[in-house]
DNA sequence: TAGTCTCATCGTCGTTCGACGATCATCGAT
DNA sequence: ATCGATGATCGTCGAACGACGATGAGACTA
């Protein structure tokens, strides 16, 4: 059962247009974008408000510590975040990362 | 000196919206952008119009080997084309591909 | 305290990437 | 017909990636 218990992270609705990254820094996050699974996960984390790890696992047809290294690949690019909740880990996406790559993408 | 002849190629200027292609198709165009070398000469195709393969190795630090090859994988993601002229090769921005890239990120 | 559950991290293995120099094919000019 | 210039392709090498199983660290539960 998809637990979707909110992922309650501080975000200013940012009403600025947001600048675009520079390439050393979009490029990271197109990198971290390039892979499928990645996207399914980003897919996964915005459909439902928040995942558990182990849904993610659910879903995706690949041993655990291959998705645990996606979640960290996309976690270090600033794309997603988690919290540690107990003996589990919350994702959820980070909006802010994924409003840089859209403005950095957009003024290409 | 920089030639800036025109790239011609037909192409439409797409009223719609274009739709966002699916999670395979987003990571090949993804993958292909996550290289800062590669981001240099997309923003180099879109500030001149044109390039030859000469003129962006000069831009690059990099050899001409090298540059032939990112020239290559922006081409098969579909992001650039190139057109043979004489003995030279001419690349410009594939605006179609662009455009899905965009639609692809958009949507996320 | 012992046991269990969850998830991150480590070590490994094969594949792909990114860079290079060398080579090759093609076109223009001599 | 030869030569020079241009640029794609090939072969190589080290580094990074993607997958996996095994292990380890915490946090609840009995």
């Amino acid at each position: 059962m998809s637990q979707t218990t909110e992922c309650r992270v501080l975000q200013q609705p940012s009403a600025e247009p947001l600048a675009a990254p520079d390439d050393e820094t979009l490029a990271l996050l197109a990198k971290a974008l390039g892979h499928p699974s990645r996207l399914k996960i980003l897919r996964l984390l915005t459909e439902r408000n928040a995942c558990l790890t182990g849904e993610v696992v659910g879903e995706l047809d690949l041993a655990q510590s291959t998705v645990s290294e996606h979640l960290r690949i996309l976690r270090e690019a600033n794309l997603i975040q988690g919290e540690i909740e107990g003996p589990r880990t919350r994702y959820c996406i980070n909006a802010n990362g994924i409003a840089v790559l859209k403005a950095g993408i957009a003024a290409l």
